[in-house]
DNA sequence: GGGTACATGTAATCAGTTACATGATTTA
DNA sequence: TAAATCATGTAACTGATTACATGTACCC
């Protein structure tokens, strides 16, 4: 019986993800994540050891261990799971973006800072914003046709994301 | 004699707020927060009681009690708390930016969802966007003269990004 | 004078983080 | 074969969230 358990965005990337790829180990899904929404939503590889077992609490999740040498525990999804997944999909999402940057939230501070401080500040962001689009330039190459469409968008929101970036700090660093 | 204790982003925000806005109590800290930097890093009102307790602890942060009715505690930074807060603000900032957003999310897993889901979901966030863009504007019309101009500064980053959001969500929209 | 919204806080819980630990493979 | 590095987890702690609770001021 499907315990009632109150479900975090964290639960859901995990059992998307299985959906996806099932079935998959723990590690699986931590290369999973570290190649796509790890960028935007991050969250340390324990959780991909301690969500999953939640999952299966709540009936959401099942696994089986491997006979094997490593004893890896492979996760599926279950029907409920699904159903679970679904409702959430066709649910609205009206919570706000969060957009937490630290180098924003010194920029908000800055006046109390000396003006160098403030054109490092630009300088080292400018510089950050472009290496992750290099990032994600490379990630678009490396799964650019074959890939799902929809976690391409995403990644594209992730250019337009870093663009508009690169052009704030730049103008920032000169002005 | 001040403890050593480890800095969340949130003890900065705080730190950073009670050195521009002091003597404030943990009411007016979150009013503040509630129009600034609330619409990138938010988090509950409770914290803005817990946190300055903490500081206190640490020694960065010094309050007194009101003697009329209502005895609030109203908070000011120490002098190791101002550096504190200036050598934070000196340093680097490389963790990259998390995009917290529930939409795209649900768009990474959209190929997973029935095409009206995928339609609804690019309406409503297309909707939400430009409502978070209006209230922007308010807020700059607000407090657009007279405000600090690196807090501006970031009001200016909050429209661009809205902008690009709604760009994007309306091609998902149409496309 | 009773309702409603604003103001102010505390307590309990838990998700998420940090730190540790160890087995298996590869490489030099 | 030693040393890295990859793979795989667990345990402890705590910041953050949720929920509760009460006081004060205003207004109809």
């Amino acid at each position: 019986m499907p315990e009632r358990v109150s479900l975090t965005p964290t639960s859901y990337v995990v059992l998307g993800l299985v959906a996806k790829r099932q079935p998959v180990t723990s590690y699986e899904l931590k290369q999973q994540v570290a190649d796509s929404i790890g960028y935007f939503w991050p969250f340390p590889h324990s959780q991909l050891y301690a969500e999953p077992l939640r999952l299966e609490d709540a009936g959401l999740l099942a696994s089986d261990v491997e006979a094997s040498g490593r004893k890896r525990r492979r996760y599926t999804i279950t029907p409920a799971g699904r159903v679970v997944l679904g409702r959430w999909l066709h649910q609205g999402a009206t919570e706000p973006t969060e957009i937490r940057d630290l180098g924003l939230l010194k920029l908000f501070f800055a006046s109390m800072a000396p003006e160098e401080d403030r054109r490092a500040l630009a300088a080292e962001q400018h510089r950050g914003h472009e290496e992750r689009h290099r990032e994600y330039v490379l990630l678009r190459e490396r799964f650019g046709d074959g890939g799902d469409v929809y976690e391409m968008r995403t990644l594209q929101m992730g250019l337009l994301f870093e663009e508009t970036m690169i052009a704030f700090w730049r103008e920032l660093e000169e002005g």
